[in-house]
DNA sequence: AGCATGCTTTACGTTAACGTAAACTTCCCC
DNA sequence: GGGGAAGTTTACGTTAACGTAAAGCATGCT
């Protein structure tokens, strides 16, 4: 059964809130190739996977050629000994990247907190100030 | 007692392991304000903070104008009622940001783990048909 | 005195990641 | 059959975040 879900590239651009532009540069950047019914471009779910595994790099800051190495990573190549090893190391790299950002995140969540308290505190002495 | 220590461009540019461009920049956008004598820049402990911040940002995928916003959000400012709120407002915003950004890692590390195994899998393979 | 080191300003160059516009086809609707 | 909406290619423009180069001052050796 052939009846695997399709999209157009305007649908992708709405369920993910970019433009259609975008869509198309990742595709030049060799992130995405989506079938073709003529000229027009049809994107299978795995497309569309893909699509959202760019824009969660980018939340976290990444390039788009960190997000194609990932991708890469990620879908299983016929590889010889070196290539696997090669993989391996990468992701061990981008594991301790990781594991830098939740530190970084959670100094940062710290920092929030004491911002916003003392922003209440300031509010309190104007209540006060005020009377 | 005056007695703080200061460092040079120089100094922090190898402390931090980026350029003097790079830190001239910064205080181009606004982001850094050195005591100078003469020409010369002179940083204070207190610069060498911000620094770090700006680069605590970067990791995260922070642009230069977010991370000014988290500086001053940070730095406590003679603030009227209005600018309180919208202060706590931003840092609201941050924090949702910052919980997204930890859902992308944890479910990225998730799929690293899924990766690893699978090359390591592969690997395992390879021993056995070569045999 | 001469020269290296490290600071300074000024200014043009570069890369990533798209935005924007123009000109064209295809399909659907009434 | 004449829009209108959504797709296409091509191509130039834009912004952020620096890189790189040139030319000049100050300081400290030797």
């Amino acid at each position: 059964m052939d009846t695997q879900k399709t999209y157009t590239i305007g649908e992708l651009a709405r369920d993910f809130d970019v433009t259609t532009r975008t869509i198309r540069f990742y595709e030049d950047q060799g992130l995405l190739s989506p079938r073709r019914r003529g000229q027009t471009r049809i994107y299978s779910p795995a497309d569309r996977t893909t699509l959202k595994l760019i824009l969660r790099g980018k939340r976290l800051g990444f390039s788009l050629a960190e997000s194609r190495d990932l991708i890469f990573m990620y879908r299983p190549a016929r590889d010889n000994r070196e290539q696997l090893e090669a993989l391996i190391g990468k992701i061990t790299e981008k594991r301790a990247q990781l594991e830098q950002q939740l530190t970084d995140i959670r100094i940062l969540q710290g920092e929030l907190d004491d911002a916003e308290a003392r922003a209440r505190q300031a509010m309190e002495n104007l209540e006060n100030d005020h009377v």
